[in-house]
DNA sequence: CCAAATATTCAACACTTGTTGAAATCATAG
DNA sequence: CTATGATTTCAACAAGTGTTGAATATTTGG
């Protein structure tokens, strides 16, 4: 009998682990013993594979963001590929940037719904927020410079703190935080994001519009 | 000599101590010891007046929100009586709900700013986010409100969606997370909120106005 | 099958955590 | 001034923290 069962290796079980945990919890909340017990794993074990707590954190969050931002990219070649010669349009790089999330069954995989909690509080984080977001998701760099081509005339503040706009309303909505359901007594439902989705393709394409207009 | 330095309870440096700890590095990375200490104030103290940890950061967080409501209500009120008879538009709605932080010395005052850094921290947070949020900001359900008599055609999902939109980006960049800065190499500063108001004010109300069109 | 390397557990370390009951200090009213 | 009540400090608690070095188990390569 192999010491890997079901072909899951200990150490995905503790980034695993380390997910669920972290995106329910925040960073300092978790224990790196409540990770091995939800791991079945000693605790030792999580500083053998990852080193320091903070360096574990950091692997369960890139772990996924390279696989989003492999999808990302795609989506936004494909658009950009759908569109040429023309350029491709505000609306487009907005979907491939939103639509990814979506597709195929992310949004029914507690896995990736955790991780977009997770995304969620690293985002907003001021001890977390500037620097790993930037690092993680270095590829979207793509997506700023798509949208300064489908609105030449937009200055950099506005493509800029426009992204800023659709950060933040994404992983908000992506967090999953209950309270959209609390503020609208139940009218509209924070895990419906099929139609948190719809609504913001159009907001955020919207804004953008708007503000590339906008001298500064 | 009296106990009460320079007219500042111990009460209140308690919370002052907690508001600046509780925003920098969130709930369960702050140990009552170290707000006690930055005090001056021994660790029983806090229980003291303040019960558990718990009820501390939700006290310290109501404090500020009282405040903000009422700001945004008086703004609320005065763009509704600025467009009498006339229904108030979105716009003025959007600047009604936005301005109140950008006014007076708010953002040079780090009161304030630690404060707002709170918000996105909660507003994103699955622990406190849902429940916290809608009880603290109350009030701004007349926001929802006025946004209804001002797209009657929209649907509520719209509405309420729409505003999740504009708290996702509001929190995030209000948190200065330093994000914005790393993202643009400089070419836009975290810290220029007045910038990031104006952008924010167009973007909001664009996209708004648009998804209130959308028929669902 | 055996030796080397890798993976995992065990046991313990020094320290920090939130909370509490009792003691000490202060403010205030009579 | 004094007695009463409200603050504040002191000291300690049981439990939990990240991390580590040594011991054990497992895999791998020859």
């Amino acid at each position: 009998m192999t010491l890997v069962k079901e072909g899951v290796s200990r150490r995905t079980a503790i980034l695993d682990a380390a997910e669920a945990e972290f995106s329910q919890h925040g960073y300092d909340a978790v224990s790196l013993r409540a990770i091995a017990k939800a791991a079945k794993v000693d605790v030792a074990l999580a500083n053998y594979h990852f080193g320091r707590k903070h360096e574990l954190f950091e692997q369960t969050f890139q772990r996924r963001a390279d696989i989003l931002n492999d999808w990302r990219l795609d989506a936004l070649d494909a658009a950009i590929k759908a569109a040429a010669p023309a350029p491709v349009s505000v609306h487009a790089i907005i979907d491939a940037y939103l639509r990814p999330l979506m597709t195929g069954d992310h949004l029914s995989d507690p896995g990736w719904r955790n991780y977009y909690a997770l995304v969620g509080y690293v985002n907003s984080s001021t001890t977390w927020g500037g620097q790993l977001m930037t690092k993680s998701f270095d590829p979207i760099k793509r997506f700023i410079e798509a949208l300064k081509d489908a609105m030449p005339d937009a200055s950099d503040a506005a493509i800029y703190w426009g992204y800023h706009c659709l950060s933040g309303a994404l992983t908000l909505a992506f967090s999953q935080t209950g309270r959209l359901d609390h503020l609208s007594d139940g009218k509209a439902r924070s895990t419906d994001l099929e139609s948190g989705y719809r609504f913001m393709v159009d907001f955020v394409t919207a804004g953008f519009e708007k503000i590339g207009l906008t001298e500064t």
